[in-house]
DNA sequence: CCAAAAGTGTTCAAGTTACACCCATGC
DNA sequence: GCATGGGTGTAACTTGAACACTTTTGG
């Protein structure tokens, strides 16, 4: 309730977004090159606008850096160190994002000068406490994957077992074995066969598609799986 | 990036906590009786200092109301519409917080007027989106009770297994099975018997404690438990 | 016919659920 | 001796984990 004394000077608030695809089997994320205050990366980011709600400012960024929107947006953590901007104080809301690489892919973002996509396992030190919220924002990654049927916002319409399988192992960190993901995978409803297969090199495999894109709790979580 | 326009007044920043106990066998809130703005009651809460950490001013309105160090205090989530406080735009970042009853009766708050426990079940219409920040901190207590060991940061130091049942079932808003509920909470290994029985009126319990205060996921998380 | 990815079942161990009676104490 | 809360075991079922071979296609 201290607020109105004098010289108080309020924090600037931000909105930082750690933004996940998967790129040649690896999980990446998208950095941008700073032009001003510390050099290097960092994660896009930007101000949160006067009558803007924290989402919508999230959600801008989103835009704006990959042409991108309806994909999966959650809020992450807010990071309010004093020190953890050497310019002033600002209060950053960090978000995360999952989209599919071909999202990214057909429709790039506006300013696409100074983005790159890094994979997660060579990013650098990055500007401010941002390696911080990288690593919280991958933790919370591999929760979701486990917990929830998140993973149909890193793949396309329609994929193969396979595929969805390639997904879980390279977030997971770990193999699974065939059979007892698809049985697994089937049991809990969240994809559906479409009947229509490829025409690829060898055999043909099933097509499927997701249910439904609402977030869900899977019933019995994918606790560690199994090695391949 | 758009910041640093003419005439960009920026948000406040406030932190506001949502502190449970258990009294009488009911999960209990903390609020406080607003004094000026929209009347009625409040999550107590306060801005956040120039020089504060995000968490160090949530601990701050915490002890000041309760008087109470080193209990449970985790981020929640940060609320930020822009229309949340009609007198101006203020982003808040929840905190939830558990207190055991005997550590809060103990020491009082330095202002305990204006201040009082409700019974979650009979909590009024709050000011500004304070029941939303109590429905989320509530959905995030019931989840943290099943798969982590925090109830431990709702009891006494040394409590009998029957305290320890209630304490779920008051929650976890449903009947447990007392012999699987033993088994279960024994084989986590997250508290321990003292062998100090109480001297009581019925037949002495065995009083545990809890191994380690250190937040702690369960290994076979406490799925549904069952019915009594 | 061969290389490459797709597809498919069973067995054993572990965990979850449901369920009912005796025990120790104070009054 | 009785009321009250404390304490204990087992059987049926469900889920988890380990494991290897056959099928289909293109070239």
């Amino acid at each position: 309730m201290s607020r109105k004394k004098d010289n108080f000077i309020p924090p600037s608030v931000a909105t930082d977004v750690v933004i996940f695809t998967i790129i040649d089997d690896e999980l990446n994320v998208l950095t941008v090159e700073r032009t001003y205050g510390p050099e290097g990366w960092s994660l896009p980011g930007g101000f949160v606008g006067e009558k803007e709600d924290l989402e919508e400012a999230a959600q801008r960024t989103l835009f704006e850096k990959t042409g991108v929107k309806d994909v999966y947006l959650e809020q992450l953590y807010t990071f309010g160190d004093p020190k953890r901007d050497p310019r002033g104080r600002v209060i950053s809301i960090a978000y995360f994002a999952l989209v599919s690489a071909e999202a990214v892919s057909a429709k790039n973002g506006k300013d696409t000068k100074g983005l790159k996509w890094q994979p997660l396992k060579k990013i650098p030190k990055l500007a401010f406490d941002h390696n911080e919220i990288l690593s919280y924002a991958t933790k919370r990654l591999v929760w979701k994957m486990e917990y929830t049927n998140v993973v149909y916002s890193l793949l396309p319409k329609y994929f193969s077992l396979t595929d969805l399988q390639k997904v879980y192992e390279i977030v997971l960190g770990r193999d699974i074995d065939k059979r007892n993901f698809r049985r697994k995978i089937l049991s809990t409803g969240m994809i559906k066969a479409t009947k229509m297969k490829e025409g690829g090199a060898h055999r043909p495999a099933i097509m499927y598609q997701f249910t439904d894109k609402d977030i869900r709790f899977i019933s019995n979580p994918f606790g560690q799986f199994l090695k391949k």
